[in-house]
DNA sequence: GTCTATATTCCGATAGAC
DNA sequence: GTCTATCGGAATATAGAC
């Protein structure tokens, strides 16, 4: 927990920007090696396979979505406002470890597939004591989910969109402040 | 048109089942061949390359896509009860066209990502007639992006899902009902 | 710890028989 | 139209030198 495993922070930070910039079949170890600056095999001896580079990727991010849950409930603008402008925006670590992990879901759907729906129940957990009705919650929840599916496809083609600050303020009128 | 090719669309058959059970690495074109019942060199008869499948693929859901705008207007529930209830239901050639094509977005994503987008805005537009409003036009749509990402996750683990007939009405009532 | 070299497997595509 | 055989390339992983 306490040492400092810099190497494998070193790959683990190219291996998600290949998966965000190029995709999954681009993350190849090789690849992956290249862009942190070592051989192949210098590779092989911090994670001893390609699935080990996937679990390394998964475990920080349940780290950093714990750290959100907790942020979230801090978080001035409230819960609800904070999801949904972290949802859509792309200046994040957690954003891009989240794009990154998504990425893997069809090839290591087993390993990936698990943990990123636990993260999502995490935050709907947040969610559903913020606005105390389930439905509402699980409305945001889903709204939160077409903004971040949203910003993986704008990436390849143009986007007819909303300004998000006048979508979550329309959000939080229609539906968080609704009786 | 008019004529009936007959052995294309069963290797699509086959292309789509694979890739929507698989994922897109599974769907070579040997295995895609086999599915459909014949040798890698009968299917590339039909389809010269790859990337002849999947333009194939996305012709199919272009053209199924332009059916269901029709659809939705013409819905006697409404297009916005249409939308959000087959955005999440998985009985339906659209929707397994449109899962199919988005496990492709990844690696072909010149072409597909542009395709899907369009088949958004084709959505969007019916949408924002119904309901008069663009910025609520667009939850909506969020709302149906964000049931279809559930769907496609809900695959590979458990899902705290509300029925969604009362999502709808909740939609319905908070959203387009509204003054 | 990091490298090179190699073994193995597999995919897409071509060539040519039937 | 459909098949088999095969080439060329690429990816994961191992072995062993430094």
């Amino acid at each position: 927990m306490s040492r400092p495993p810099v190497a494998r922070k070193k790959l683990l930070d190219a291996f998600i920007r290949i998966l965000i910039d190029e995709g999954e079949r681009a993350a190849t170890v090789e690849a992956v090696a290249a862009r942190a600056g070592v051989s192949k095999g210098g590779l092989l001896y911090h994670f001893g396979s390609k699935d080990a580079l996937v679990d390394g990727l998964l475990d920080l991010l349940s780290e950093a979505a714990e750290t959100d849950v907790v942020a979230m409930r801090a978080a001035p603008e409230g819960p609800v406002a904070h999801y949904l402008r972290t949802s859509g925006a792309g200046d994040d670590d957690l954003k891009d470890l989240y794009v990154a992990a998504s990425r893997l879901t069809q090839e290591h759907g087993r390993l990936a597939g698990e943990r990123l729906a636990a993260i999502e129940e995490g935050w709907y957990e947040v969610l559903a004591e913020s606005v105390g009705d389930p439905v509402r919650a699980k409305i945001i929840q889903l709204i939160g989910d077409g903004l971040y599916l949203n910003s993986i496809l704008a990436e390849r083609a143009a986007q007819s969109s909303t300004p998000t600050t006048e979508l979550i303020t329309a959000v939080d009128d229609l539906i968080v402040r609704r009786q």
